[in-house]
DNA sequence: TTTAAATAGGACTAATTTGGTCCAAATTAC
DNA sequence: GTAATTTGGACCAAATTAGTCCTATTTAAA
């Protein structure tokens, strides 16, 4: 399908509600849960990872929370996905380390990483706050997907 | 690590080599196998699926093969990807079938729709007939990847 | 100083998807 | 008729992903 996976969905819908909420304070993970619908344990397993990787601040203890590490502006969509899915690369060969087992020269290489950065720039061109847009209703989600491919 | 899958990778490597042999005969699955490696009973699946979605002709019996279907240049990397992916789309949301479990409105939506029409424009824009390269040597191959994600 | 509320780290399991193989049937050229 | 092919579908193994849980650590406040 093509799809990114679902945890990272679930990690882009948690990041856009943070940038929704007030900013003044710090949110915690049962409140971001109880907002997003995504269960307790899954939401605070992505908010770890998120805030592991620099994209959230943690506070622990009584009264910590979560919030962002930086302007919601500043924050692209390909920042969430990298953070779970590594590199944005749609084969090996988009990578730098293109291992093609049986060519020196694999024929295919150049127009994989033409298609690669156009995917790239599309995702570092989308902010969070983009995708939050402010001013809408609160609790969006479930993204989660089940469409299944034409095998 | 937001990759297509390796038989949507072999299935491309599959028709550039099929792109870059002689025109005017068929190609059976173990010659593609030869060429690119992959072993005879993963290509013979890949060419039953590419026939059996109009990329290829087939011709059955002896003296059969595989053609293409239209000219290389009419072939794009987004109708490979499509056959054995379905739709290019990242996320539910990206289709028209969105069904944000608790949302009338997903305030996602849009933005993933536009992410996802730049994706899908990048591979549209790929013949392959671009890939294949025409001039370049025989048998690439072997895209499969190893990375493993951040989480 | 104790307690409650949080995050941190990591192990673990279940479910799903993917990759790959195989077999029997149908078709066609010679 | 026979050999060479494609067709269709079933099947299994491996890998990945999703989701849960437990324990430790940190912090604010009573």
């Amino acid at each position: 399908m093509m799809r990114i996976n679902k945890l990272t969905d679930y990690g882009i819908v948690v990041m856009t509600r943070i940038a929704d909420m007030d900013q003044s304070r710090v949110h915690t993970a049962r409140e971001i849960s109880e907002d997003t619908r995504i269960p307790l344990p899954t939401v605070t397993r992505l908010l770890k990872t998120l805030s592991g990787n620099g994209l959230l601040n943690s506070q622990r203890g009584s009264q910590g929370g979560y919030s962002l590490s930086r302007s919601s502006d500043d924050i692209s969509v390909a920042d969430i996905i990298e953070i779970f899915e590594g590199p944005i690369a749609l084969t090996e060969c988009s990578t730098n380390t293109c291992k093609c087992a049986y060519e020196t020269k694999c024929s295919v290489e150049e127009p994989w990483q033409k298609i690669n950065d156009t995917v790239k720039n599309a995702l570092e061109g989308i902010s969070l706050n983009q995708m939050a847009g402010k001013n809408q209703n609160e609790g969006l989600l479930n993204l989660s997907m089940n469409y299944s491919g034409g095998m």
